[in-house]
DNA sequence: ACAATCCATGGGAGCGCTCCCAAGGGCGTT
DNA sequence: AACGCCCTTGGGAGCGCTCCCATGGATTGT
């Protein structure tokens, strides 16, 4: 059987070098696009390579080399998140399309209980890819000083802190904020509430500075009455709609720290029976896919999602190419997008 | 250097079995979980394990067992739809659930031109996974056929066509969308429309032939006039409503083939002033998110989206540990959620 | 014309693991 | 007491590739 077994395996190197008259070295050479080669023995090896139609052994390739050639994308989050969040989907797009024109690979990885960290962390010991993109990062997740500690590429998305030392990309949320409560204070709003975001996260802490940074401008003191924290949810966003409500019915506007949390706002003012924007404005913040769904539409702090994906893959190839290398950073800017909730 | 070096590597078998002592072999049966390791030399083992923190290398081993312990889950789909349709994040999260028992990983492969396709294609010839969860099939679509060529496990969500001969895993669309159509007729509407999906898929035929069977159980043969296909997209499906109501003003029902499309479909009724119920009845196919946030909130055929996920993943294990056993297929129970639109 | 270079080339060594077989030790049987 | 069996064990061979070095031929300079 073994001359069975041989004739029905895929040809190796060996069995290219034999066919094209050459040696392993050359095949080699070729295979990976290096110098040395004459232009006679590459046309014999590619001409070998593509009647046998010789594809490499990336696991041999990858136990002497110890690279991998695929990156993993790492989402914590519990399944709400993922489900709603159109967000995650651009980031992945994003990803994708910077690897297209890559060997690299994507791995994906939703990290959403205990067992699924171990089994990551178990993972990223084992050195099954070159480098991971994490996306949503919390102020005490362990998960970025794991990575940190391992010294594994590691691009975030997002920043546990202003000093992230970790490399990492994130959208200009202070300024994104500002931008919706200035375009509100513009009109004329003089109530402005902020439904932020979780206070734990960056992006939580930044939009809500954005909030008061637009308010310090016009040299008013927002009232903390104004501030309900939520989750990031529907659900949440709507609770927090309602007590703000509760304790400020005096409200002509509210400028909230994601879409899906605006869409909650949306639902708790039409109950209510206010009217978006004749009496309450309303801003979210990402221009997702939702902002476009609410009713009326919603006005919306847009990020350039696609692009961050871009982005962080960008950056980790280039972490994994040169991994001594200073950390990078990467700011990104925002715009507003009005649509008739202000 | 080689010293240092070798100090700075990652510990390996043999560096195991040398501090517990034992040979090579026995490490490795430790390691896999095999039997014939007595008592104390698997606890010894175990120790030294544990003292190295030594885990094994996947590249070494997938080099002689030819295993690569990961799946890959392909999404040939245009931009749009990704970020459109949530549909694909609960197969992702019902795949990341069932695999999280398992050593296996998931890799995300996006096709969206032809320079992807060639890539998965490469990708699949060099055996980097072992076996392929594909969504969305198109009757004509190259990729299940090329699958089935390279007989690498396959697990399709969706079906070619009623007799798919790869594993399969698909909801009851025909079933599904005759409930929603028996629904409507069954509480007075007379004119039941349908804005359809792709003809050239599976789904969209189901769908089309569950409209057209809940209209024979009552012995009516609905007229052609009343079928516009779209594409799954939001704009598709408002442009099927346009099209529906100009050449059939009598309409006061629609059974769209996806909430996306009976998404545009509202907003094109908002704009002509039609009301929802009162005029006209609306029903959708996924109960995704989008249809609780139309206004007013869609009635939607559910389907199991995320247990999908899990059954093709399910599905795909079985395969790949007995590829030479019978092709599987499932189909998976729809349900009628109503909400406000019927 | 001869030496000094340079470039293309072949193939040995080795990456870390699994597979498998031969060997050793303990036990039961007659 | 001698034999046979079974279970545990160690380690050689080999998976397919890259890395690197020694070799030989062609090229250039004087």
């Amino acid at each position: 059987m073994s001359s069975a077994e041989r004739a029905a395996r895929r040809p190796t190197l060996e069995a290219v070098a034999r066919l094209a008259g050459v040696g392993r070295g050359t095949v080699s050479r070729v295979v990976n696009g290096l110098p040395g080669v004459s232009a006679k023995a590459r046309t014999a090896v590619e001409a070998a390579i593509a009647e046998l139609n010789y594809v490499p052994n990336p696991a041999a390739r990858s136990l002497v080399t110890s690279r991998t050639d695929s990156i993993a994308l790492v989402i914590p989050e519990s399944e709400s998140r993922l489900a709603t969040e159109p967000y995650f989907s651009a980031v992945i797009r994003g990803v994708s399309t910077e690897l297209a024109d890559t060997e690299m690979q994507l791995l994906l990885i939703l990290v959403r209980d205990q067992r699924e960290l171990d089994r990551l962390i178990r993972f990223v010991e084992a050195r099954r890819v070159d480098g991971v993109l994490l996306v949503s990062v919390h102020r005490d997740d362990p998960l970025p000083a794991f990575l940190e500690k391992t010294r594994i590429p590691t691009v975030l998305v997002g920043r546990r802190s202003p000093d992230e030392p970790l490399s990492h990309v994130h959208s200009d949320n202070v300024g994104g904020a500002a931008l919706a409560v200035r375009h509100l204070l513009g009109r004329g709003r003089t109530t402005v509430a902020t439904i932020a975001g979780p206070l734990d996260m960056d992006v939580g802490h930044s939009r809500l500075k954005g909030w008061r940074d637009a308010h310090a401008e016009r040299g008013v003191e927002p009232d903390g009455s104004l501030i309900a924290p939520a989750d990031f949810t529907e659900e949440g966003g709507r609770a927090a709609m309602r007590e703000l409500l509760d304790r400020r019915p005096d409200i002509d506007a509210v400028f909230a720290a994601s879409d899906v949390m605006a869409a909650g706002a949306l639902t708790e003012l039409r109950e209510r029976g206010l009217r978006v924007p004749e009496e309450v404005a309303v801003i979210g913040f990402d221009d997702s896919i939702v902002a476009r769904h609410t009713v009326p539409p919603l006005t919306s702090v847009s990020q350039p999602t696609e692009e961050m994906g871009r982005a962080i893959t960008r950056l980790l190839l280039d972490e994994i190419n040169d991994p001594a290398g200073p950390r990078r950073q990467l700011t990104l800017p925002t715009t507003l997008v009005e649509r008739r909730t202000t």
